[in-house]
Formats: C-alpha cells, structure tokens, sequence
DNA sequence: AATAAACTTGACCAATTGGTCAGATTGGTT
DNA sequence: AACCAATCTGACCAATTGGTCAAGTTTATT
C-alpha cells in the first residue's frame, strides 16, 4: 500500500469541483456516477479486500472505462479511503441513537436494532471495515484513535452510571460494547458462513427478527435488563 | 484466485514425501521447516490477505529463497490452503471439549474459556479465517458445508435438548453459538481496535482474564444460567 | 457561434509478482 | 568412493495491474 502522492498533483487540471464537494452545478449526474463507483467499489473490495479488488473489474462493475474511473478517484487507496469512510458515517450515525438518554434496556435494544439493520442493509460495507481492522487499520487508524476512541469513553460513561446506579449489573461496559459489535455484525461479516449453516438460504424478514430477538434478549438479559414487556 | 492445476504435475519429481506426510527420514527437519513456512505465510496471511501477501515476503519472514518455499508449498493457494485448514483443525479440536456431557452452564463456560484462549494464542490464524469467510469461503466452503455444518447441527441438538429439560431459556441455539463465535473472536480479528481503544496498549493476562469473566458472564446470565457460584 | 472548462477513453507503460528451471549442493546408502 | 534422491537457489519469464496521457467529445457560459 505505497503513498504516491505524486499523482495528485495532476488534479490540479481538474480544478474545483472534483477536488471537493464544493461545485454545485453538474453535481447530479457527478454524484451519481461517483455513487455508482463507490458501489461496485464497496462491492469488491468486501469480496477480494484492498489488493484482491482491481479498478478494472471496479470500472466494469460501474459500467466505465478504468481511465475514466481514475478521473473520479485518482488513486485505488483514495477510493478505498472513500469507501471506509462512508461506513465509518453510517456506523456512528446509527450509534449516536444510541444515547438519547433513555432507561439502559430502550437504548441497547434500540442501538442493537439500529446495529443489526446496519448489518442487513450494508454487509459489504461492514466486511470492507472489518478487513481494514483486521489488516491493522493502515487508512483509518485515526479515526480509531479520534472519533471512535471518544465516542467509546463518552459511551462507557454513560453505561458506567447506569451501573452505579444500580439499574444494570456490575460489568467493564467496553467488554459489552464489543459484544453487541461483534455480534451483530457476525451477522454481516460471517454472513456466508451462516447461509452456509442456514442450509445455504439467505435469511428472510423473520429470520432477521429472529435473530434481533435472540440477541437483544441475551445481552440485555446478560446485563440484568428485562426485555420488552415484563419489569 | 485462479486454479493452475497444470503446475502440479512437475510436483510428480518430487515423489512422494512431498506430495504427502507419509515420509519419516528426514522430516524432522523437512516439517522444521515448512512449520517456518506456515507460521510465516499465517502472519503475512492475516495482515494482508491472499492477494496482499507475496510469497517473496514469506519466504523472506521465513528465512529462506523465494524458490525453496515454492519447493514445499507448490502453489500460493496450496500454501494458503494448509494455513486455513490448521486453523480449522484447532477451532474443531477446542470445540469438542464443549460436549463432553456437563451441565450448561459448565459447558458453556468451558466452551468459552477455550475460544479466548485461541484468540490470545492464534490471533492470526483467526484472522486468516475471517477473511477467508468473509470473501466467500473460496478454498474451504467444502468444510463449511460438511465438517463444520454437522458439528453445528449436533450442538445445537444438544443446546436444544438443555432448553427442552428447561435447564436455560428459550432461545434458538444457532444464535447462541454465533454470539459466542464472534464475541471470542472479536478479540483476534478486532485485536488492534481493542489496543487502540485500550491506549494502544495489548491485553495483559488481567485484561484478558476480565475479558474472558465478562463475556461468559454476560452470555450465560444471557439464557438463564448463573455463573460460577450461585445457584 | 465561439470559447473554455469539464469530462471521456483507447492505448500504453513501468512495476510487481507467482511460478519455472537448470544447475548446484547435500546427505544417506551401498 | 560412488551414486542417487532430496534439497536448494539465482536468474528468469509471462501475466497482471495501477496509473498516465494525449486526443477526443460534451456541456456550460458568454
């Protein structure tokens, strides 16, 4: 994963508008493009990982030429970076619901609702972000170190109070924390190995409640939260 | 990943203490070796995937010239291959002490200990696993679909049969083990989030101690079994 | 209509890399 | 010592692939 800054220098032609956001004129058919990239982009990447994945198949898959493809997104690594990025926005979307301050059993069971959707509606994306951790997080280690590191610690705070107050029992909130990320993104991550085990069936509406339900109800059960109705 | 299957007839030159185990001459330092090799390839396997790794790299963590390894192992897939299925081997192997009849909470608890072990002693070779998996289980889907579908079934058979004797709650057991799957190996796979968040400092034996009590303290709670003392 | 900027693309290149091979070297057996 | 199989290795090759570039075409603006 070689830097080769060099290359950037040539976006200096392109001006504005394709070095940022910032050109609001054709930016319609723009963005649909560039979507449409980020898509077969995501697609690969989960599927053959950084190297794996080739921007021609990626141009393919987009229905470009590869060159035209370079015009988008000057370098593999910079597409890549877009890809992770862009998961990294939708998981801390979905967790910052997390916390609107509701009794302990409402906010885990929502922000594991909110974690499994996540799962279901972006599998390639989760894979993509998975293999980047896995790898040692080579583009976006400062997003962990930043954004993620305080969005933990605020996180542990409040699940940390919860404790003193008696309302949830006597756990090290981060080791909660990574199970309900491990768990509900297995089902993202390791979702052909569970089709496999599913008799090669992709679950279906009610398995996805099924498997919400069972996981909401040993978290929650496994902290000393009662599910839905009772209490 | 391409097949060459062409390539494997010249293995016939080598006759048949490399094609298989079966020599006991020199193998001692034949398997010295190649052990090298595998740890080696495991290591470069799980940083940077198939395609990321080089077999040039490999050979140099193992010491040795690129042509020698291509010696042992005469593909990159070959290669790759026997690094999935030794983690494979080990995975089954711990996976068995989780049936030998106890009560729930024991096995269970057992069952748990044992995949946070691997986690801490093979990081990388669940790593590889993970990987493997998440892009479509293109080497092992054989055994995904045999080996690991009919253990699958027999546990959930026996986690069933402790819910139908109403020793634990009701839960579909298939959801149950791929909350432990992913919770135990969460801490492989994601071991460099979890140091970044722990201030980029590793687990030591208490981190790993507290990990292992809050994770079987939450799940076994989780379906209506106590831990350790009560009950 | 004229001009310039934005966009598109086929052809091309340099670097990487999995795998080969012929010729050494080593070690055991007679 | 002689022999042979096993092991080792530097040099090499063919295929892949990220990225470039010059020559287009389209689109907005005047």
């Amino acid at each position: 994963m070689k830097r080769q800054n060099v290359q950037f220098l040539n976006v200096k032609r392109v001006r504005k508008s394709v070095a940022d956001g910032s050109n609001f004129k054709q930016s319609a058919t723009r963005n649909k493009k560039k979507e449409a990239i980020l898509v077969a982009a995501e697609k690969m990447f989960a599927d053959y990982g950084f190297r794996g994945a080739t921007t021609q198949v990626i141009a393919d898959l987009a229905g470009i030429p590869k060159a035209n493809l370079h015009y988008y997104f000057p370098t593999k690594e910079a597409l890549y970076s877009q890809v992770v990025q862009n998961i990294f926005d939708i998981w801390l979307e979905a967790a910052d619901s997390f916390d609107q301050n509701q009794d302990p059993a409402s906010a885990l069971a929502s922000y594991i609702d909110k974690k499994m959707e996540i799962s279901r509606a972006h599998p390639n994306g989760s894979k993509v972000w998975a293999n980047e951790v896995m790898h040692g997080a080579p583009i976006i280690q400062d997003y962990l170190e930043t954004t993620l590191k305080e969005w933990t610690i605020s996180r542990e705070a409040v699940i940390q109070s919860w404790i003193d107050e008696g309302l949830m029992d006597q756990i090290d909130p981060k080791h909660l924390l990574y199970m309900i990320w491990a768990t509900t993104q297995h089902y993202a991550d390791f979702v052909h190995q569970v089709e496999t085990l599913n008799d090669g069936q992709a679950f279906d509406d009610d398995a996805w409640e099924a498997a919400t339900r069972d996981v909401k109800k040993i978290i929650l059960r496994g902290v000393g939260l009662s599910v839905g109705d009772d209490k």
